[in-house]
DNA sequence: GACAATTAAATGTAAGACAAATGAAAATTG
DNA sequence: CAATTTTCATTTGTCTTACATTTAATTGTC
């Protein structure tokens, strides 16, 4: 493991690629301890801060953990797909306020994701997830309920029905889809009619998934993004219209 | 901005954390610069070093960039797609690599995800998108090949499909599922005649997706499916077989 | 006014020291 | 001898100080 003297980038970012390299490559197993601060100092000829600033970078990223203590150390970290959602979610919810991505781009891109597992959720849901959709729609029921609760349990019924498709990759990259999608919802008021038109078609999806009938699933779900589309559009265009 | 004092966590993971939720709370805009290095320690009564163990936290997730110099400072960044693709790939591909996800399992993901952007691609793809797929089924033909290039082709040409949705967000989702296959694909061995499948049915879709027809591409990816699945069960049935 | 040298401010890097945690070995005790 | 306590070495976490490097603004000079 080497890096460039003639490289200008900064010494801890450098050597951290190299960490990361050598990790991607399978060169540093799960559980691996990594040569201490001192030691890796030495090696990339840097002084330990330096080195303890790579490894921050690598921790960021939850590729490594550390432990103090005489068998202490920075071990190869087994990165979990738990550990990886808040990563996911946090870097997918600020790729979409700092980019300006309209709602509507946001909204189709959520929605052909979540039809992509819909036969898979179909036909493998397990009596826990159709639970928690149907309690999830319960709650949505219950007047009172602010706009931002609403939203809340929106994301946790969509959730509960991408997790039935049982394939944790699909869950894990729809978890970004769905959560980011939480502040641009928040940004919608929400009245008791359209409520309750999505609370029906929530009804209608938990009713298809119950039945194991992937296509009705799909097909609600694309009623619901045209109900949801139509929904901000018209939030927008009030909004609009009341500031000139 | 404060941090816990009773808190067991590094001072370093602290501080990360409350800079990174100011930005994600909108605190903290674009290209707004922090404090100082020094008024930072000032403020959070810690040392340098630890401020900037936290600032290399931040960087690694591209939340911050650094400038040196007089005008110099930590600002925040405008996470772009084009940074995010990196980090995602590679969260993606260690995520599958050290949590023993199937062949199968991830095979099913990346379709389903690909399927979901079918009728887009086929909707809205510009030339130039098609014209790197025919590239691809081009490149993919000659023979001499090695299986690495191959697969590399294959990402290329899925990617290009994905693109073809012209959704930058499910663009972002999608990279990270298709090209954390490329490792797993590249245990596979392709014969000529597989090969000969595979071009087949990829021009299959892109015939389809000149023609705008989703509901063949569709078809056509489930067919794909199905081949690469059933590939990669030969292979590894062969390989089991002879080392029992 | 244009250009060059200086300066100030900021990050990047180094070196050394001490604190705190932690497991292992050694010493003590029943 | 076994169990417990103490000591100790190792390693990360943090602080302090210092210097190098980069960069833009300032100053000085022609």
């Amino acid at each position: 493991m080497k890096i460039d003297p003639t490289n200008s980038a900064d010494l801890s970012a450098q050597i951290a690629g190299a960490i990361r390299d050598a990790i991607v490559a399978g060169q540093l197993i799960v559980d691996e301890r990594l040569p201490s601060e001192a030691e890796l100092a030495d090696q990339f000829n840097v002084s330990r801060p330096t080195v303890r600033e790579a490894l921050k970078r690598l921790a960021a990223q939850a590729l490594i953990r550390t432990q103090r203590g005489a068998t202490g150390g920075a071990f190869v970290n087994r990165l979990s797909f738990e550990e990886a959602y808040p990563q996911q979610i946090t870097t997918s919810t600020l790729l979409l306020s700092m980019n300006e991505v309209s709602f509507e781009t946001a909204c189709e891109a959520r929605y052909a994701l979540e039809r992509a597992c819909a036969p898979l959720a179909a036909q493998r849901r397990s009596a826990d997830q159709l639970a928690t959709m149907r309690a999830e729609i319960h709650r949505q029921s219950q007047p009172g309920l602010t706009d931002e609760a609403f939203c809340a349990s929106d994301v946790a019924f969509h959730r509960a029905l991408v997790d039935a498709a049982h394939n944790p990759v699909l869950s894990y990259q729809l978890a970004g889809a769905v959560e980011a999608m939480q502040p641009l919802m928040n940004m919608i008021t929400f009245t008791a009619r359209s409520r309750d038109a999505i609370v029906t078609l929530h009804t209608a999806i938990a009713n298809a998934i119950e039945a194991h009938d992937g296509h009705k699933v799909n097909d609600t779900l694309i009623a619901l993004e045209r109900e949801t589309q139509a929904l901000a559009q018209s939030v927008f265009a009030a909004r609009a219209a009341r500031t000139p």
